[in-house]
RNA sequence: GCCCCCGUAGCUCAGCUGGAUAGAGCGAGUCACUUCUAAUGACUUGGUCGCAGGUUCGAAUCCUGCCGGGGGUGCCA
């Protein structure tokens, strides 16, 4: 019995009642009731408000409604306690035998454990990541690599069809300057007041200049661009990969100036227009935010006749929506905030609905400790750490856990120290090491020819209190999984596999509860049915690490 | 000025779609290893949930105002 199962319990018990006469509800029963585990262990193992919930509307009190329903709930099939506790709390202790029931539905479910149709049918695009080849990846830019692409998995392990996007431009003014820094390193001339520093400008200068012998020989002009074309190509390859090997992947890398060349800014300019949402003034074309929440207007095409940066994101977000896509996710840093009004009066421009088929997350700053101490970044000097300074440092599974593993609303503290120790307080050596222990004890059993029961499982030989804890943990699963899809907050997942790598350490340190018979005693039902439990618990951590992009390896 | 995020234990943070006595890890102190992998577990220590009002059966959670910290506020991209 998991908390969505005994939810239905609840909603038949109180169908039940409505049939009999002996309770109204002027709204009907509820499709859904909301179901909670306890804080007091002596509360049993899931309480639920819905007398509370229920009593003003159907003319009674919360108590008189609780016991009503609790006599009810008793004769259910799985409940083997149920008590009208406080304000009117329905506490339930579930059957032995239901409860242990849940370690073999998910042996059943396996890789598919925890995955829904919560959002089967919605197209997704998320855009993330998306800077500009204009130096390696930074730390922020990361973090929505690891967040970005867990939510991904996330969606899609709800249903969802998502395609991850990248957009950028490889022309305007920070381009320029990469391209005239590249171009000085060249030509063995310090770099430009306003442009970048790094050892990376010597690489790849020395690499274009190796390609193309004769281009730091041309004309500034053309220099420029040779530099430009090729530069840009080569830091392209660059970031690609580094992606790739942090285990994320774009479906789409799409360029800006597609979007100019198409022709689709001025479609997106003209279809605001007929809309009535723009006006001209000063000599410029504005969008008429304001009227939708935004601080002021907004100009799309410059008096010198060219797009404002804006027009692009204009053409850009019509683009998914004509491709097809319901939802447009965007990822931007805190440094981009303000940004996000006028994507959303954008959005609403164009007849759509705010924060339905445009949502906007933003995620706050990262920082770096080393030994405690902020590690200083400087552009200019070169001295950003970079997407290959973190994986070298702490490798992959630990940047993306720890990345992962904090709201996108906190700014994060990274301490590097912490996260290449090996001990329970790096948390992701701690659920990893908690899977590998599983791998280990399935590989014992097999070894003692202990066999999964299947039919004969018989779920009431987990009785044991670290038995049923481990059992309701493994059974939020789900509810984890869909609570992370709504709230676009994938952190949720990291800290359940915490609690439940927990629940299962205390379960594994629990005399009474070990799954191999001792010494030359034989093998017991007892000992299969906690050998599925190892299996179930090895089951969601597996799934729950692969949620996060995060490896589950067998030994450690 | 206006906008966004944050303020919870000594530290780092969960909890925030309202529920019962506010949690975890670290730190500090004590204990348990002929182990199913001790990269573990048990116990102790530790709180005016920034402040003040409001909403209600009930507020860390929702609303209003203030205080403090961070970020933003271009016909730049």
């Amino acid at each position: 019995m998991n908390p969505a199962q005994l939810s239905a319990t609840v909603v038949e018990a109180l169908a039940s009642l409505v049939d009999q006469g002996t309770l109204v509800l002027p709204d009907g029963v509820p499709t859904e009731v909301t179901v909670e585990r306890p804080r007091e262990a002596s509360h049993g193992d899931y309480a639920t408000n819905v007398a509370m919930k229920l009593a003003k509307k159907a003319g009674t009190n919360p108590r008189a409604l609780g016991e009503l329903l609790a006599t009810e709930l008793r004769s259910a099939a799985g409940i083997a306690q149920v008590d009208v506790a406080g304000p009117g709390f329905l506490n339930v202790t579930v059957a032995a035998d239901a409860q242990g029931q849940v370690a073999a539905d998910i042996l059943a479910a396996g890789t598919s454990y925890g995955a829904t149709a919560s959002l089967a049918g919605e197209r997704i695009n998320l855009e993330f990541v998306s800077a500009n080849p204009t130096g390696p990846l930074h730390i922020g830019a990361v973090r929505w690599a690891a967040v970005g692409d867990a939510l991904g998995r996330v969606f899609e392990f709800c249903g969802a069809e998502v395609t991850r996007e990248y957009y950028f431009n490889d022309h305007g003014g920070q381009i320029d300057r990469f391209s005239r820094s590249l171009l000085a390193s060249a030509l063995g001339e310090p770099a430009p007041e306003d442009g970048y520093g790094g050892q990376y400008i010597h690489d790849i200068a020395a690499a274009v200049v190796a390609a193309h012998p004769d281009a730091p020989g041309l004309a500034f002009e053309e220099a420029n661009e040779a530099f430009r074309a090729a530069g840009v190509e080569m830091m392209f390859d660059e970031i690609k990969k580094s992606l790739h090997d942090f285990g994320v992947d774009f479906d789409v890398y799409f360029h800006e100036d597609n979007l100019h060349k198409s022709g689709a800014v001025d479609r997106a300019v003209a279809r605001l227009g007929e809309l009535g949402n723009t006006y001209e003034q000063d000599g410029a074309l504005w969008l008429a935010t304001e009227r939708f929440g935004d601080d002021k207007d907004r100009v799309i095409i410059k008096s010198d006749g060219q797009g404002a940066y804006l027009s692009g994101d204009l053409a850009y977000y019509l683009d998914k929506r004509e491709r097809g896509f319901g939802r447009c996710f965007i990822m931007l840093g805190a440094d981009h905030h303000g940004y996000v009004q006028r994507l959303m009066a954008m959005c609403q421009a164009f007849g759509d609905t705010p924060h339905v088929n445009l949502e906007v997350l933003i995620g706050q700053m990262v920082n770096l400790l080393q030994d405690g101490a902020p590690m200083r970044m400087s552009k200019r000097a070169g001295t950003v750490v970079t997407i290959d300074d973190l994986v070298g440092a702490i490798g992959v599974d630990a940047s993306r856990y720890a990345l992962a593993r904090y709201s996108s609303d906190s700014p994060i503290d990274l301490d590097l120290g912490l996260w290449t120790s090996a001990s329970n307080e790096n948390p992701v050596y701690y659920v990893q090491y908690a899977h590998a222990r599983t791998c280990r004890m399935i590989a014992n059993a097999t070894d003692l020819a202990m066999a999964l029961p299947g039919e004969g499982f018989d779920g009431s030989l987990l009785d044991h209190e670290r038995d049923r804890a481990l059992l309701r943990a493994l059974a939020d699963f789900p509810a984890v999984v869909s609570s992370a899809a709504e709230l676009r907050e994938p952190h949720r997942i990291a800290r359940y596999l915490e609690d439940t790598a927990s629940a299962f350490n205390k379960w594994y340190d629990t005399k009474e509860c070990r799954m191999l018979p001792q010494g030359d005693e034989p093998v017991t039902p007892t000992n299969e049915a906690r050998l599925v439990l190892v299996h179930a618990t090895n089951t969601v951590l597996a799934n729950g690490l692969g949620l996060l992009g995060v490896s589950a390896p067998e030994r450690m």
